[in-house]
RNA sequence: GGGCGUGUAGCUCAGCUUGGUCAGAGCAUCUGCCUUACAAGCAGAGGGUCGGGGGUUCGAGUCCCUCCACGCCCACCA
């Protein structure tokens, strides 16, 4: 808890503002407070969500559920910082907000690392057995689902962790069977031998999704088949040789003149002797190779289509596990696939019927997960036909009833929904949803929700559960569903939350995970399961690239908390969100956004350390601290308080509309930028002489307060630890609530907004900054004395003069007079005011000329291009009035500035 | 073979949808400061003909065309 390291007077969020003030560090230190927040948020129960008697419009985001294989890496830190900001933004406005947690089981890859902890045990899961094997799974799953949480948890998260889930859980396995079981009954899932991408490493079928595409340096090796009945041979092209041991016919493009008289007739397999009838089909081109093609059905997806159009059957020489079976023949059966291609060849040299090997790169479809080519293969499978509900997955997109964030992915969207074809969902694993039909004695396939029930239908209870399990991706595209309660439709969460708000993942998963759930949530109730997706970019490092533990260039999360502290974590990732784009991530970056932290520490350290100084002076207006500013807004307050109060308007407008946009890089800029540059840069610097004085000046006070308590809590979804140990020090009367975590989100005051205030306050900065600029220039220390003059008319000076002493104060000036300033004075014209400076200095160097020289040489160029535009008939009849304002004012500010540049160089 | 994206200060990137105060930010660099909130800081400064070319327009990082260079996705020429 904070008071372990703060002492018990942080302990209590009401204890008195002083104490609180006092036991402020000076060490800016995450590590002290940020695990004691994450434990009282978690005792408060902050984060659970009623979901009846709840005040407020339900918002909801589901975790992308982590696999349970391993730890988190950055690609989670950022979806979880930007699903937290989310989160805890809407909660702050009053949502009733969830943010449901979970895992994912991950089959594949989960029992690929099980196995792999088996086999550094000298074991396997063959000889372990399927249940004792699941069993290790399991234990498996409950270590790193823990792991997942901490770290989750060590990042911030405002998970309600009461809704926990995994993918492989009761609930989830009730939503898998459910929509199994009615797909089927709707035709939509059926089983068949089709032909699948085998992994022979994996001994699975995987999905197309799961193929990558990889291009290869291979060869193309043209062989003689001899024609039956008369001399002479046709001569096929081929890259993979080995699979003529399965060939059952060879084809031609009907048109082709040179084959055309052959069609009907036969070829002879080489080494084999098999007759295979020579056909014509229009998927052969003839301009590739020899415009010959051998048909190997079992192993090749084009044959295989092309002799399902033919009637031709089909040989399997390629058993599952990637050896030649006892169809390739006696001298090949037993070899490795590679093995037998090089056997092949050479007995097709010595035979003479290798013609010719020419190199040729192509494309070949490699397991994304186990890295070795794909098998095509005929095999017996479960599919699930989505076609219908794709056509609906692709007009929500087109109806804006589901928004993807950035929306360039439109397009991707449509494109591969356009072309879906049947998923095989049925792994040939032992990690997953076993797949809910039994075979009967006879061999006859009931699907129920329940062995009883199968056996119902069977009349049996004689009965064989299929032993697949089901794509790691049906489970998960059903979590929107499951997670809320499906297949109850009446459940509380599912009336609740579902549809849910918003979808935080990376695009990498876009089809895996994305449309799927969309097509299942349409499937199952007719609606989109989330309103919007908002796609994250990849996660690369400081030079842009692709982090991989080969490379060795991976950053761990919670290292990076370690050394920066999790918000500045957070805050470095969301900031660097921008839509579309990969982040590269800089831990220099993160470093300045650590100072940001240390920035926000000590510029509340600054305002409590006043106050308290302020009350041990005897004074005790504690109850006017903080308070309803907005009733003493207008006039009564300065200029700098009125001045700070727009700009933290603006900043309130602009990080809901970025919030509310998905911008949070522009959001986390904008709240930076404010609170060091506008906050701390000028108005607590403004602020100084009015705290240190003698006369008190509450309404100073009143506003440094505000300021800081409505800022903190803009930065609380992206910094929330530190905000809330910084604003629980903020006097009582700034606090409404117990915590910030759940304190009220600042809206915008839009009439405080003064647009024409800012505007001056600009030139006081500008004059602010010019006025050092004159010493520094010279290479003089900031002590040397200067005084100001202001030569131009009055009305210009209406700002300077009424804020004189703080410009004072910031330029150390001696003094600021109305009037002609003397002679040797330096003089500019700074936001249209007609300003002299006298420094007790030696002329000033030759750098300053040099200076003055270059800038007048650029006014004098903007000069010409402004009289040219201004001498141009066009664009003074087409371009609007403002725009010729703009530029005749413009013009006007170049000619002043020019004479003021001429004379000031013009003394040599 | 299709589709998408990127190319703006030394570095990493905003800005381009709705053309005219957008040429910006952070980091890095240079100079000077321990000015009692912060040296994880303060103050000041330098630095870009917005990938090349063409077009539309009074006016283009901003719209159109084209070329070049990277990157990604999809795709059953064996």
């Amino acid at each position: 808890m904070t008071g372990e390291t703060h002492q018990p007077e942080a302990e209590s969020a009401s204890s008195q503002a002083s104490s609180d003030a006092q036991t402020m560090d000076k060490r800016f230190d995450p590590a002290s407070y940020e695990a004691a927040w994450q434990r009282r948020w978690s005792d408060a129960n902050l984060f659970c969500c009623p979901t009846t008697d709840a005040s407020g419009e339900p918002f909801c985001v589901l975790i992308p559920p982590p696999n349970v294989t391993g730890k988190l890496h950055m690609g989670h830190a950022l979806q979880s910082a930007l699903q937290d900001l989310m989160v805890r933004w809407r909660r702050m406005q009053g949502y009733n907000a969830l943010w449901l947690p979970g895992t994912d089981h991950a089959g594949i890859a989960t029992q690929l690392m099980v196995e792999r902890q088996l086999e550094s045990e000298g074991s396997s899961r063959i000889e372990l057995g399927r249940e004792k094997f699941e069993e290790r799974m399991w234990e498996w799953k409950q270590t790193y689902h823990s792991n997942i949480r901490d770290q989750l948890e060590r990042l911030g998260s405002s998970c309600d962790w009461s809704r926990e889930r995994f993918t492989l859980d009761e609930g989830l396995n009730l939503a898998v069977r459910t929509a199994f079981v009615r797909m089927y009954r709707e035709g939509l899932i059926y089983r068949g031998e089709y032909m699948v991408n085998w992994s022979p490493i994996l001994g699975t079928a995987i999905s197309d999704l799961e193929v990558e595409m990889k291009s290869v340096q291979g060869k193309l090796y043209h062989i003689a088949y001899p024609l039956e009945g008369e001399d002479g041979s046709l001569v096929v092209a081929t890259t993979r040789p080995e699979t003529m041991l399965g060939d059952m016919a060879v084809a031609a493009h009907p048109e082709d003149e040179r084959y055309r008289h052959l069609i009907g007739q036969n070829a002879i397999l080489p080494l084999i002797g098999r007759k295979l009838p020579i056909i014509a089909d229009e998927h052969v081109d003839p301009e590739f190779g020899t415009g010959l093609v051998k048909i190997t059905p079992f192993h090749d997806l084009n044959d295989y289509e092309m002799a399902s159009r033919h009637g031709i059957g089909g040989l399997r020489v390629i058993d599952f596990d990637g050896r030649m079976t006892s169809e390739a023949g006696p001298e090949f059966e037993g070899l490795d696939r590679f093995e037998a291609r090089a056997k092949v060849l050479d007995r097709l040299r010595e035979a003479e019927l290798l013609k010719d090997v020419v190199d040729h790169v192509h494309n070949v479809g490699h397991s994304q997960r186990s890295g070795e080519p794909v098998e095509p293969m005929v095999s017996d499978q479960w599919f699930c036909n989505m076609d219908q509900v794709a056509e609906r997955a692709l007009r929500a997109v087109e109806t804006d009833e589901l928004e993807l964030h950035p929306p360039t992915w439109n397009k991707t969207w449509r494109h591969w929904l356009e072309n879906i074809r049947p998923w095989v969902i049925s792994r040939q694993l032992w990690w997953g949803h076993r797949v809910p039909a039994w075979y009967d004695p006879d061999g006859n396939c009931h699907v129920a929700m329940t062995r009883e029930e199968a056996a119902e239908l069977a009349g049996t209870d004689e009965l064989r559960q299929d032993d697949d399990v089901l794509d790691t991706w049906f489970s998960s595209g059903l979590w929107p569903l499951s997670t809320l309660g499906w297949p109850d439709e009446d459940a509380p969460d599912l009336k609740t939350f579902y549809p849910t708000s918003v979808l935080i993942t990376g695009f990498d998963i876009l089809f895996f995970w994305v449309a799927r759930m969309v097509m299942m949530g349409l499937q199952f109730s007719d609606q989109v399961p989330f309103r919007a997706v908002h796609l994250t970019g990849l996660v690369r490092d400081a030079k842009g690239e692709k982090m991989s533990k080969t490379k060795g260039n991976t950053l761990d999360p919670l290292e990076l908390v370690e050394e920066y502290g999790a918000d500045a974590v957070r805050f470095t990732l969301c900031a660097l969100d921008t839509p579309g784009r990969d982040i590269p991530l800089d831990p220099q970056r993160m470093a300045g956004y650590r100072a940001f932290g240390n920035k926000i520490w000590n510029a509340t350290r600054f305002a409590l350390t006043r106050l308290q100084e302020e009350s041990a002076g005897g004074a005790d207006r504690g109850e006017n601290r903080g308070g309803d500013l907005e009733v003493s807004h207008s006039s009564q307050l300065g200029d700098p308080e009125r001045w700070i109060l727009s700009r933290l308007t603006d900043t309130i407008e602009t990080v809901n509309r970025k919030f509310e946009d998905y911008r949070f890089d522009e959001a986390c800029g904008a709240l930076h930028g404010f609170f060091w540059h506008e906050l701390c840069d000028w108005y607590i610097e403004l602020c100084k002489p009015a705290l240190s004085g003698d006369a008190p000046r509450p309404d100073v006070e009143k506003t440094l307060v505000y300021v800081l308590d409505q800022s903190l809590r803009l930065l609380h979804p992206v910094m929330p630890h530190l905000t809330e140990e910084v604003w629980q020090r903020l006097p009582e009367e700034a606090r409404d609530t117990e915590f910030l975590a759940v304190a009220s989100y600042p809206t915008a005051r839009t009439d405080w907004r003064d647009e024409r205030l800012e505007a001056e306050f600009e030139g006081i900065q500008q004059l602010v900054t010019w006025l050092r600029a004159q010493r520094k220039e010279r290479g003089l220390g900031a002590k040397v004395p200067m005084r100001l003059f202001l030569e131009g008319g009055d009305d210009t000076h209406r700002v300077v003069l009424d804020n004189a002493p703080l410009i004072s104060h910031l330029a150390r000036l001696e003094s600021i007079e109305v009037g002609p300033g003397p002679e040797r004075a330096t003089r500019d014209l700074i936001a249209g005011i007609e300003v002299a400076a006298e420094i007790d200095a030696p002329d000033e160097g030759p750098e300053l000329k040099e200076r003055l020289r270059k800038e007048l040489a650029g006014v004098e160029k903007e000069l010409g291009n402004a009289r040219g535009r201004l001498g141009n008939e066009q664009f003074l009849s087409k371009a609007p009035e403002h725009v010729v304002e703009g530029v005749r004012a413009r013009l006007a500010e170049l000619e002043e500035r020019q004479a003021v540049l001429l004379k000031e160089l013009g003394d040599d």
